[in-house]
RNA sequence: GCCGCCGUGGUGGAACUGGUAUACACGAGGGACUUAAAAUCCCUUGGGGGCAACCCCGUGUCGGUUCGAUUCCGACCGGCGGCACCA
């Protein structure tokens, strides 16, 4: 045998050998478990290969290859994600097509990743800028706006005014362009935005999260970052407003079941509620009896019944949903009633002969004569796409009442099955038609309402709808500067906590719903106008930036809570000294107590726990109307589009008559088109916005004059669902088979780099609910595994350069991974990342440190040279037995930093020894496997087997053969070690104590009988004297 | 400022559930082989004291709990990561 192992021809003669026997290819083992082993995909950079990559990969393989042996069969897939702003950029510079550096870069990347030995099944590979692959991502956005997740809206972005692009979050370095440097201002630009916070989904993202085994640091980021707080939201009365609250009611209409889910909590109806609630009006949702066969009467009664306290004047505004639509037009018509203004949404009066059954119930409920002035003004909202009796009706009430109407094209009939969750157009409608303050009451949000007595002002942020309403004449040219310059000031002034604070005064008032004190409402752009309400209730006794903005604007300060265990500084005084009273200085009361405590000054309340009035007070608010329990979350909506070429095109056809249109899932998908110019054009556009020809099109619906979208979804868009394609990568009629996602999903375990914590990782499981909810993912895997797409995650430790920093060009301490391979060999590479130290932990590289690995390697190899065909004797036999189970458990627990050292004193266990079992090293060669595979399978051959090592079983172990014969135990007096004995396994108390007494070294230490002693089987013996 | 994680030899790190602190590896020193170097092999290697047997100290600092603490508790110091006026 060779002295030194050849690595360079073993590594590549194994390699050839796995590919053509396709070992690694998935599903292939009927019958067995499965087990789903994901490594996050690199992005193919020019720079090729980092060793962090192979880190990662080593781990999973190590998995993957473990598993297998366990008889899984076992999905280990490896693909790139390909779009991003690296290759753009190189395009821009050289005008080379992204597309072409791509497949350059992946064709180099693939051959670095083969030549490290993973087991991977390239068969499954996917590529995410692949039209094959952006067809179903663009599916999937279609899905969400088709259910209104994806919307388009005026957003602030961040702004680069040199490379006159727009940039995303993770694009601002310290508030600077990452590429030059130049400070990054804000621009409205329209915006595509994905509706990560939705009701359906935020809560859910946030609790899921408990049930994942995933690291707990990872956890809490994600948690902090979804940020959900819990409290109230308060009504604070305008003063000077005595004017009644205005009344909304919005009628749903006639489901066509029994027994479905509560009508007015479905569709948009919850959030108009909302909508009008905040515009201060008072909101009746009437449940209306039988709803599936609705009776006017029995409608009327409830209807009525609903609003009592209240009137129908000349003030209200009604909305009604398709039958709710007849039921209010007769309301009004019968009872010669007039209200401000009645929106009709899908509305429907008439019965065509085709309707179903269902619809032919309704005739009851419609018939009757509407009649003239029964509203200011009438809105009509209806889709092309709807029942013909609905646009029947609706061109009725045109011509009739000379009603608004807006038309859509893809709405249906209004209903959370048509993707209908709000309706922004109407309620706009409703506010241009009111004028006038029409809400005297400030709503403000706050975790604290236990400190509600202290409340002693209120702060509006300056964007607030409320500010220029309730602005005195006095105060108005003060409020308005002060709004103007906030408006100008970028995040970064504004968010600058060194900062003092800034504020002025409105001039107006309010009153404390507890009490009816009368506190003056400011405004500073300290409050946030996209959190909560946009309004604060400022307690400065028990907040402290409260307590920072009342000095400076020397506003009331009254204490609530009194903070527990300590003393009033005037009690203290009576004490000859703080220190005899047992109270230290800093047991006086802190100016800002933001802890619990007793309440104090709060009226009937004063003595009671903070904790507990917080309940109190909750309940109390919702009771007399004035508030109500409430959460607030910090996730924003996430910004989905880029002014970039190279990505995947938003599906979206701008039509004139029927605005945005989806493109239909036929002709997806829409394909990235050739340009020359890749530069941004200054606009704040995409370049594609420059390709006039592909821009102009047809309108799917009604084949008009229209343009395409011009922006590109941002990276996280083909990572957001990648392991699903895997399951079925070349499906060219769905985004997977239902099958196979069965038979694969959930990832049982995900690998990769904590950099993504708060944002592949919030991203990929947003939209696994939502393909959950929309039936994508089968059924059968939810029921049992929940609406989590990755059931295990392990972030692996960044690996820093020699001098301890991360590596960087520029600092020139990087590592190149192919120089090792060539230099040590893949499984030197792959077992010195193991060896580093812990695998989540962040570790230097270190040139001298691999030898170390690599001299083992050799020490094997020369080890395995001297192998004789001899049975086990007795004590290596039972180390055998102790090193299976040392590197099964490693291996579970991913301790593979002590796993390599176990290899490493087994194989100096055979080179100090004079005889090498042959069934030693084979157990030692199959356990070694999955970190050195290439020199493993090389050994095994040579030992003279014909079949891959890779389809071995993994070795059991005896637990009995575990116990040594004899162990070493301790012997301490009061806790010392003294000495040690060598006694049999299992050795009683009785006798260890009588050996352990009959040492010299013992007798010296004990004179007299102890006074106690505790015994620790095979282990210590502790004398206490 | 808030939240989380971490402090062990010259270095990377090990130590099960509170039970011999420093496994394994690097580096360093000494030796063997060699004309020499590389490679390989052997020995030593936390600090201090002692000729030696052996003794004392030692896991960021200071306290506490315990027969016994790197491990548990409290305070502080230092480092890393995240959030950043989120009411």
């Amino acid at each position: 045998m060779e002295k030194r192992y050849d690595h360079q021809t073993i590594e590549k003669k194994w390699q050839a050998a796995w590919e053509s026997g396709k070992v690694w290819e998935a599903g292939e083992k009927k019958g067995t478990p499965k087990f789903y082993v994901l490594d996050m995909f690199p992005y193919p950079s020019a720079q090729g290969l980092h060793v962090g990559h192979p880190e990662g990969y080593t781990a999973s393989d190590i998995e993957a290859r473990y598993l297998r042996m366990r008889g899984y069969d076992v999905l280990h897939p490896m693909g790139f994600d390909s779009f991003g702003l690296p290759a753009e950029n190189f395009a821009i510079k050289t005008g080379t097509h992204p597309a072409a550096t791509t497949i350059k870069n992946i064709k180099a990347m693939r051959a670095q990743i083969k030549r490290l030995g993973f087991s991977y099944d390239w068969s499954r590979e996917v590529i995410t800028s692949d039209p094959a692959y952006y067809r179903w991502t663009q599916w999937i956005f279609v899905q969400l706006f088709k259910r209104g997740l994806a919307y388009e809206a005026d957003a602030p972005i961040n702004w680069c005014p040199s490379c006159k692009t727009g940039l995303a979050n993770e694009e601002v370095v310290d508030g600077k362009c990452e590429r030059c440097g130049t400070g990054v201002t804000k621009k409205q630009i329209k915006q595509w935005l994905v509706k990560i916070t939705d009701e359906r989904y935020i809560e859910r993202l946030q609790n899921d999260l408990d049930q994942l085994d995933w690291p707990e640091s990872i956890k809490l980021l994600q948690k902090n970052w979804i940020g959900r707080s819990e409290g109230a939201e308060v009504d604070f009365a305008v003063a000077g407003s005595t004017k009644k609250k205005k009344l909304a009611v919005i009628v749903h209409g006639s489901p066509s079941q029994a027994g479905y889910p509560d009508p007015t909590v479905q569709h948009w109806l919850p959030w108009m509620a909302v909508q009008l609630e905040r515009m201060g009006f008072h909101v009746a949702v009437p449940a209306l009896p039988r709803a599936n066969a609705p009776v006017y009467g029995e409608w009327k009664r409830a209807f009525e019944k609903s609003i009592k306290g209240f009137e129908i004047d000349e003030d209200a505004v009604l909305i009604g949903h398709s039958a709710g639509t007849s039921f209010l037009v007769r309301y009004l018509s019968e009872q010669k009633k007039k209200v401000s203004r009645l929106v009709l949404v899908a509305p429907s009066k008439v019965v065509v002969s085709a309707d179903s059954e269902h619809h032919q119930r309704l005739r009851e409920l419609y018939n009757f004569k509407a009649q003239y002035g029964i509203a200011d003004k009438v809105l009509v909202l209806y889709s092309a796409d709807d029942k013909e009796s609905v646009s029947v009706t609706a061109k009725f009430y045109k011509d009739f009442y000379k009603a608004d109407v807006q038309q859509f094209a893809d709405r249906g009939h209004f209903t959370a099955k048509d993707g209908v969750r709000e309706l922004p157009e109407a309620l706009k409608w409703i506010r241009a038609g009111i004028c006038g303050p029409i809400s005297e009451v400030v709503r403000v949000f706050t975790t604290r309402p236990d400190t509600l007595f202290g409340a002693t002002y209120l702060v509006l942020s300056p964007e607030h709808p409320l500010v220029s309403r309730i602005t005195t004449l006095e105060q108005k040219k003060e409020v308005d500067a002060y709004v103007h310059k906030a408006a100008a000031k970028s995040d970064l002034e504004r968010t600058d906590l060194a900062k003092q604070k800034t504020g002025v005064f409105t001039g107006a008032y309010a009153a404390n719903p507890v009490n009816n004190a009368q506190i003056p409402i400011w405004i500073a752009d300290y409050v946030l106008a996209s959190y909560g309400t946009g309004a604060i209730m400022a307690v400065p006794a028990h907040d402290e930036r409260d307590f920072e903005f009342a000095t400076k604007f020397n506003l009331a300060i009254i204490q609530v809570i009194k903070q527990p265990g300590v003393m009033p500084p005037r009690a203290l005084e009576s004490f000859a000294s703080p220190a005899a009273a047992g109270h230290q200085q800093s047991d006086l009361e802190s100016k800002c107590w933001t802890g619990d405590g007793t309440m104090v000054h709060s009226g009937e309340y004063d003595g009671m726990d903070s904790v507990e009035f917080k309940k109190k007070i909750t309940a109390w608010l919702e009771k007399n109307g004035k508030g109500k329990a409430s959460v607030n979350y910090k996730l924003r909506d996430w910004l989905f589009s880029r002014q970039r070429y190279w990505g995947e095109p938003i599906p979206v056809v701008h039509c004139e008559k029927c605005g945005q249109v989806a493109v239909p899932e036929k002709q997806l998908p829409v394909k990235l088109p050739n340009v020359k110019k890749y530069k941004p054009t200054g606009t704040g556009e995409s370049p594609l916005a420059a390709i006039t020809k592909w821009v102009h099109t047809k309108c799917p619906v009604c084949g008009g004059k229209a343009q395409r979208e011009t922006n590109t979804m941002p990276q996280w868009a083909g990572s957001n669902w990648y392991w699903l394609r895997y399951c079925d990568p070349h499906n060219g009629k769905k985004l997977a088979d239902p099958k196979k996602l069965k038979a694969w999903l959930p990832v049982d375990l995900y690998v990769g780099g904590a950099e993504h914590a708060v944002l592949h990782l919030l991203y990929a499981r947003f939209i696994y609910k939502f393909l959950c909810d929309i039936n994508v993912i089968p059924s059968e895997v939810i029921e049992k595994y929940g609406d989590e797409p990755f059931k295990k995650l392990k972030n692996q430790g960044l690996i820093l350069g020699e001098d301890g920093v991360k590596m960087s060009k520029s600092r020139g301490n990087v590592i190149n991974p192919d120089d090792v391979v060539e230099r040590y060999g893949a499984d030197t590479l792959r077992m010195y990342e193991m060896f580093m130290g812990p695998f989540e932990d962040k570790k230097p590289w270190s040139t001298e440190g691999i030898k170390g690995v690599s001299r083992f390697l050799n020490k094997l190899w020369n080890v395995a040279g001297r192998v004789q065909a001899v049975s086990v004797p007795e004590t290596l036999e039972r180390y055998r037995h102790r090193m299976v189970k040392k590197i099964t458990d490693d291996i579970e627990s991913f301790s593979f930093n002590t796993a390599v050292s176990t290899f490493m004193q087994a194989v100096n266990t055979l080179h100090t020894g004079t005889v090498v079992p042959a069934p030693f090293l084979e157990t030692l060669l199959v356990i070694l496997s999955p970190f050195a595979p290439h020199i493993a399978e090389e050994l095994w051959q040579r030992l003279g087997h014909a079949k891959s090592i890779a389809y071995e079983k993994w070795p059991q172990y005896d637990e009995k053969a575990l116990k040594a014969e004899k162990v070493t135990i301790v012997v301490q007096v009061n806790g010392k070690v003294r000495d040690t004995i060598i006694a049999s396994a299992d050795a009683t108390e009785e006798n260890v104590k009588k050996t352990a007494l009959m040492q010299d070294k013992i007798k010296k230490y004990i004179a007299r009988t102890p006074k106690k002693i505790i015994f620790v089987k095979n282990r210590l013996i502790n004398f206490v004297v």
